[in-house]
DNA sequence: ATTTTTTAGTTATTTAGATAACAATTATTT
DNA sequence: AAATAATTGTTATCTAAATAACTAAAAAAT
């Protein structure tokens, strides 16, 4: 199948989780403009998106919730399930350990990686510490395929490349600083430049702005 | 001034940070290509964006960094600076609270939010801990206009509401909850949804589509 | 003096994404 | 039986963003 757009991706994850939530309280059957109504969306914008994973609805009943979920998990997660690993577990690291543990997510964390002896060998969640010495070696054999860096700036740019190195195939970069990796699929993510944007829009005048574009639509 | 595009908000941000670096380095003019090659962007992408915030620079020298630095400073920034608060001081919390203060931004951080007991009247980072009760006063009291919102999942509708009423204009929400609310600059960020968004294009089947299409290119 | 090279600045085009318009189907109501 | 209402599915349009193409100027080389 053709690769679907960015944000269709992004929200089929959302998706999944609202709908886990209905089906765990009995719900079978779902509508597009309930769904949109759970996540602030549009119907059209679900129907779409919908469509996109070929996935089809039944005129009166809606969507079923329990095969719309298995679908996206195909599309989302491996058949063999992918593996994660965090690299520096500082404060942002623990802070994303306790979100993939507290098991909202297929993904499987299977190892994290720092530079702190203190931290080294010990477990985290029922996850192991290693060495970022042993970073390489490590995702090869465990087959690791996603990284999640959390580690200073200043390290960010060799630890990128030895994971690449290493095979992995998707990094999600939160150091701010600008990598430059080819073959693998990157998502950068910068605290300090999504705050400021905040701060950009979110001043008095330009929210005026933001307002008034709003109400003529 | 029109609005902003948000990615030249988001890159205006990365320029600052990384021409504060040069300028700290002694240079005093950089040209569009290399501005660029320190973000890994295209020169005509800077060139744009400088262009929207009405800078010029000189034919042979490039760009003043002093400036532009001044410059992205008067956009980003208010004039009285604007003041942030945390709400909800978890892992999460902790951790861009540590991004924070480590001075790589203007923006002010003016309060921190919990519940916990244990947590309200300790200082963090030189900011004192508030109880959620008294969020509303506070914001109002000293004139707080963004808002991090990191608290568990139950927690978030209520209190962005309180957020709101209370005056703020800007809302970075790290919860994974949906918000609804109007007359705000709102950004969401959920950890899952981006992991599994490098999970579904990191998938091996598809990094080769990826792939393909940028040699195409 | 003329040509070439290098750089900024601007307009035009393309691409990705969201929104809107509309067609099709089936249950319900009249 | 016909009309209406509710819903999905698809195509068309619009918008935001990135990229490409082009213009202009000034320094350096010939």
């Amino acid at each position: 199948m053709k690769l679907l757009p960015e944000r269709t991706v992004e929200r089929l994850s959302q998706y999944r989780r609202v709908l886990q939530r209905e089906m765990d309280n009995g719900v079978e059957h779902i509508y597009s403009h309930d769904l949109a109504a759970l996540l602030h969306l549009t119907p059209v914008q679900v129907r779409r998106d919908i469509m996109l994973i070929q996935h089809t609805g039944t005129l009166r009943k809606g969507y079923n919730i329990s095969n719309l979920i298995q679908l996206i998990g195909q599309i989302i997660d491996c058949s063999g399930q992918q593996k994660v690993a965090i690299v520096g577990i500082g404060k942002l690291g623990l802070a994303l350990l306790n979100y993939m543990t507290s098991n909202n997510t297929k993904l499987q964390l299977s190892a994290v990686f720092d530079n702190n002896q203190d931290k080294i060998g010990s477990s985290y969640s029922g996850v192991l510490c290693h060495s970022i010495d042993q970073l390489k070696k490590i995702i090869k054999r465990d087959n690791i395929t996603i990284g999640i860096l959390t580690v200073p700036a200043d390290e960010a740019v060799r630890l990128s490349k030895i994971m690449t190195d290493a095979g992995i195939l998707g990094i999600i970069n939160y150091t701010p600083v600008s990598l430059n990796i080819e073959g693998v699929f990157l998502e950068q993510y910068d605290v300090i430049t999504s705050l400021e944007k905040v701060a950009y829009f979110a001043k008095p005048s330009n929210i005026v702005l933001l307002n008034e574009r709003i109400n003529k639509s």
